[in-house]
DNA sequence: ATGGTGACCATAATACATATTGGTCACGTG
DNA sequence: CACGTGACCAATATGTATTATGGTCACCAT
């Protein structure tokens, strides 16, 4: 399962270690059943047959444990996605995967890894750089879209890209955002083809 | 100011009372300056001048209170929107000004009154009444300036009224809906152009 | 009828003492 | 130097005893 990338912001101590890895094995295991605050640094030291200071050598904070953690499951929804937008090969096509990928997802989070799911939405709330960056990505895929269909002429080349990327942004932000997301369920069944039908009217040329 | 207009649930005993009224200016005051919670039934009494016991007479609990001013709170801020969307004679305009009202007029109640936009949030989360009837307001609202511009010919008429409306709404959300408002401040600035942009692009016959 | 209340109850909020927890550091070991 | 820890502290969480609150009812007065 997770390949855990090294982030910049949680890492400490060596990089590329064996522990560091057990850690994230372990608090995986352990945040996603009994969730992140009733999981102590030292439940995850005891997991891994270590102190709890030693755990300290591999990250900063138990919050820097949780936003690895959070961050190996938004970029697997963002690989979800992704691979929901390359099975279609029009632009128009890809939007509308784009959107129905992000809500079925983020959903699934929601209702079968609850406990990953508060740490998305609290990671979401208190800015996390892991929130931060899966929000980053799935903006510029939303953009490299767009950049193809105006390519493609499938959409219009009027509007600055910016505006309409930002604009479609906003548009899909209650689904992505696990906070929003709670918000939104009286929706999720119709928003996805209301809201890609709308969004592909803005974009016909 | 308010002219608090018989609502169905909430009521109990005699429709049109003076007490009543009292009851409602001394929510209103009470509620806005210490909050919902902070404020108790007996609170009210004192400062009508009556046991806690008269009050039920008239409200079938706290809540219902509540429902009260929040409704009368969500009508003023409905107020200020359709005067905005007046100020308009052209259907596309009437869209972007009801945009910009909606979300200043909410911000307002944020900042300006924040105890009593925690009590509409509490209505939006619990559903109250009086935030259904206010969502059901606005969506006509915007129904009645969508039909008026497939009149005038400024929008297309391919699109079902109906879709296009729920999608239209389910943009706008975000800003009207003082849960969601709270996590969209960072977009508040931008978004009412934005997506009023892209809604009217969308719209374009 | 209409106008009005004190006494009462189950539940929820509060307050406070106690126990856990996140986090550090000096210090051992091979 | 790399590996590893127990003892320690401030701050937060938790359990619990107590109080305050929402809500009702029987009852009195006009």
């Amino acid at each position: 399962m997770s390949k855990a990338v090294t982030n910049s912001v949680s890492a400490r101590g060596p990089a590329d270690h064996e522990v560091r890895d057990q850690i994230v094995v372990a608090a995986t295991e352990h945040f996603s059943r009994y969730g992140y605050e009733k999981t102590t640094v030292s439940d995850l030291a005891k997991a891994i047959g270590f102190s709890k200071a030693y755990i300290y050598k591999f990250f900063e904070s138990k919050q820097a444990i949780g936003e690895m953690i959070c961050a190996n499951c938004l970029r697997q929804i963002e690989a979800e996605v992704r691979a929901a937008v390359d099975e279609a090969d029009r632009p128009p096509e890809k939007l509308r995967r784009m959107f129905k990928a992000i809500v079925e997802a983020s959903l699934r989070l929601f209702f079968q890894d609850r406990k990953l799911y508060e740490i998305a939405a609290s990671a979401a709330t208190e800015r996390w750089q892991a929130a931060l960056a899966y929000e980053e990505r799935i903006r510029k895929l939303l953009q490299d879209i767009l950049q193809e269909g105006r390519q493609t002429g499938d959409f219009e080349r009027k509007t600055p890209l910016d505006e309409t990327v930002m604009a479609i942004y906003l548009v899909m932000r209650p689904y992505l955002n696990p906070l929003l997301l709670q918000h939104s369920f009286d929706y999720t069944d119709e928003a996805p083809a209301q809201l890609s039908g709308l969004v592909l009217r803005s974009l016909s040329p």
